[in-house]
DNA sequence: ATTGACCTTCACGTTGCGTAAAGGTGTAAG
DNA sequence: CTTACACCTTTACGCAACGTGAAGGTCAAT
């Protein structure tokens, strides 16, 4: 059986485009050229199409491709658990960035409307803790620890005061929140109290305040699980409770 | 404090070049030109780079970001859910070729040589497969029952017999394999059977026999996990149960 | 005045083809 | 025999996001 591109095109489920493309890197030769200066496949070509359409199903480039099937001694193996390494930091770097995308539409979500310099604290944050894992061993052995500490804190000084801010109030409202929850009472002093401190937080994140957003937050803290489970980790219920005493502190039950 | 490409660059992490290419796609302009052409950038440069990096961090393309960083009410949320759209779907793109690659390098790793012709078919199934899950109630509605049948059995027609054998053969092996088990002892009749019928199993994928291979292979059943799980799936034991029994077939056991 | 380290604008290379453009070939029908 | 239409050919630009020179101007220090 020989077949002209368009009719190999179609065997295999490719475009004609493709193979001419390769022809022309070298990875796959027509059979002979007819006197018309056709392209003309064999069936030799058509199983060697399927092997490089396996491979490249794989996600392998058509460089190593070629490779593989132009030298058939080569160690098709070991080509594979190098590719198999590159998926798999791959897929790990996109865990990472779909962890992020769903943190930055949590916050959306919440109609928080992070400022840019927040959103650049945590992004440098990300980038100083990718650089310690990756680099910093070697930075350190090669400039010693001052300059790297040096280096970090030049590339967080912005706000880094903010920072510690709003991480210190986080603190606080989970240890009022937690007082609070053994209390059991959503209206009592300290309930409250964790509320207003909820509120101080949220306002590091949200350029104006209304009682109905932050009441609307609350509520998304016990309707979004992964809000829930954040408030939850340690005392089931607490989304619950924090939502109930915002509720009260924000004057929204009657 | 204002900044050249180059105080810039190194400020953000990135290369000068990119701050060019940023200026010429109209994502990121400096703030003024000097007397010389320089390009100079301020505070709210630095800012905005911030956003496209943060974004670009996230995967997301520079088009994209364009629009939600020009348009500050475009709905970065929405935009952000639909990019993380595109990110689940890579990495179950991702997992799908880890697994094959997988298969593929277990497959080379004991030693079997999987004639082109058999690559091809697993190829081929899986792109129907594919096709069935993606258009297949499309071309159903528009073509009817009969074509799509037809045009399946004609992609996978080269070797369907072939195919049937070994799947059958398969069959045969888990369930011999089943109840030897059963009875306990892998020198028993049906033990042996379960490894001839194995042998026979392996000659589809193998292209010559011999009884160090197959022994080896069985001791990686034990070995490699990826087997062990293969076999033990419905019996804890099987696999090394195969292995004894096979290796009692070959005559490694005296 | 001369380095050397900056800056500028072209402009080509990368990967794996898609997509015309401009023209030749095969075959069936009018 | 012409016409139509589907197929084939080569050539070449376009895509994303820059990397990498090349050729030449600028700035500060020596």
């Amino acid at each position: 059986m020989e077949y002209t591109v368009q009719k190999l095109a179609q065997l295999a489920g490719v475009s004609a485009r493709t193979l001419r493309y390769y022809d022309e890197i070298n990875i796959l030769k027509p059979a002979r050229i007819n006197s018309s200066g056709y392209r003309i496949y064999g069936q030799a070509e058509v199983d060697r199409l399927q092997q490089i359409l396996f491979y490249r199903e794989l996600g392998v480039g058509l460089d190593s491709i070629k490779k593989i099937v132009t030298a058939p001694s080569f160690d098709g193996a070991m080509a594979l658990r190098e590719h198999r390494e590159k998926l798999l930091e791959k897929k790990k770097q996109l865990d990472v960035l779909i962890t992020n995308v769903d943190k930055t539409i949590a916050l959306t979500e919440g109609r928080m409307k992070m400022s840019n310099k927040e959103k650049f604290e945590g992004f440098k944050k990300m980038m100083i803790d990718e650089n310690e894992e990756k680099y910093g061993k070697e930075i350190r052995e090669k400039y010693g620890e001052d300059t790297v500490e040096k280096s970090n804190a030049k590339v967080m000084n912005m706000s880094q005061e903010d920072y510690d801010k709003v991480t210190s109030l986080e603190k606080q409202v989970k240890e009022t929140l937690a007082q609070a929850f053994a209390l059991g009472d959503p209206a009592s002093d300290i309930a409250l109290k964790a509320a207003e401190l909820h509120k101080q937080w949220l306002c590091f994140y949200w350029n104006e305040y209304s009682k109905e957003a932050h009441a609307g937050l609350a509520q998304m803290y016990v309707d979004d699980e992964r809000f829930t489970a954040y408030y939850d980790k340690e005392q089931p219920g607490t989304a619950e409770f924090l939502r109930d005493a915002i509720h009260i502190y924000a004057g929204m039950k009657k």
